[in-house]
DNA sequence: TGACGTGTCAAACGTTTGTTTGAATTATCT
DNA sequence: AGATAATTCAAACAAACGTTTGACACGTCA
């Protein structure tokens, strides 16, 4: 990996120009959205020209295509959809698993802590990203929560009740995130989440989704 | 209501065009967003001049913030926080009471459907209004619920316990709204949420919670 | 060395944005 | 009717945006 001298310019290669751009692209149009993103400051911050975005990408909108795919395909690699659960686990344990595994993988707030933002937005203002997206890791992880939740259900892989009860238990992961303007105005001195504060949070939601599970009235029909 | 000519323009009263702006600009933020909706685009719907956004509201941001407070009134008024349960009936009823007039002013979908759309956009890109909005509110309505919980759990109010399940109880209402983009791909036929939708999942959510908060393990703490 | 292709740079381009302006129009009151 | 304040209008404003441009720096091969 070659080093670029400020004072300098010139020599940094292709490829690594590229890189610093996609970085620099998601973090921005994670905080800002599409529109509000401006080029120049994801030039500013990838240490770029203004025209470097045209030159390697050919345009924001390009460039933004680039990042969905780019952050795609990091989130994949750094979770792999199958948690280390064994299948002899009770369903019980694998609820926990799952729902841990869900809130790290939302509040995951590494160098790279813009996948989640991007997804957020991308659940408001789908762009034709989102249609792969959901196909290749969205339902695979659907098909995972209906085998627990039917499990502890007792009940048949398609029945109503499976699917509304999976939808609960994935709602109060991702409500944390999604509202946390909400939340965090709500309560100025909320705990952190690090990875203790995402414990208890997995705790809670398990217990309160198990209890519920466990003894909601019987399914009508 | 009066209608105005295209031509001779003139006696529209100074409450009417506000209204008329209002209900524009109410459409547009939730269509675009804060950033790329126009002042422009929402005169033309509003069929007033340019200029009339700076003169009746001092500017966009100002506009903004009263859509965003004529939406939440415009909501309430016509979901009520509490509607026809008494002080004196079971805090089960209460809850279920209170999901189901959430879920209708989320989802409410007349000619004023973008209230859910614009709050959606609130929690992930806040702005200056959210802040008052909140205190407002929503930090009222969180105090309604909060109660209603905390009689059910019989706990004291300001337990910690009464807050996690507070928000499980309103994340599962959110979630079908906020994350719509993604549940309509994984269920292309997904049942349309009318009336009877909206009631059944109410029965859902308040089933779920009810049993959730009475069988739950006990607090640690 | 010299010519060529690649990548970077500062500057400027044309467009769109929110906002301002000053005249024109309307309503209200004496 | 005439005067005054309120409201609307077309036009123009400065600023910010994405994009384009032409010159410049560097590595490479003849």
């Amino acid at each position: 990996m070659k080093l670029k001298t400020p004072a300098g310019p010139g020599a940094a290669s292709h490829a690594e120009t590229r890189r610093q751009l996609l970085e620099a692209a998601g973090e921005v149009f994670a905080e800002s959205g599409y529109r509000e993103a401006t080029v120049r400051e994801i030039c500013r911050r990838a240490g770029a020209n203004i025209a470097s975005v045209n030159y390697h990408f050919g345009g924001k909108e390009t460039l933004y295509a680039e990042v969905l795919r780019y952050a795609h395909s990091k989130a994949l690699e750094k979770h792999p959809l199958l948690p280390d659960v064994g299948t002899d686990a009770t369903p019980e344990k694998k609820l926990r698993a799952f729902v841990h595994s869900l809130l790290l993988r939302i509040f995951d707030q590494g160098p790279t802590a813009w996948h989640g933002k991007l997804m957020s937005r991308e659940m408001i203002e789908p762009s034709a990203a989102l249609d792969s997206l959901v196909e290749e890791r969205m339902r695979p992880m659907a098909g995972q929560l209906w085998q627990i939740v039917a499990e502890i259900l007792d009940c048949p892989l398609n029945h109503e009740r499976v699917r509304h009860c999976a939808f609960s238990v994935v709602s109060q992961c991702v409500f944390y995130h999604h509202c946390r303007a909400v939340v965090s105005r709500l309560f100025p001195k909320q705990e952190a989440l690090d990875a203790a504060g995402i414990e208890r949070l997995a705790d809670h939601i398990t217990n309160f989704s198990l209890a519920a599970m466990k003894h909601m009235p019987a399914a009508k029909r």
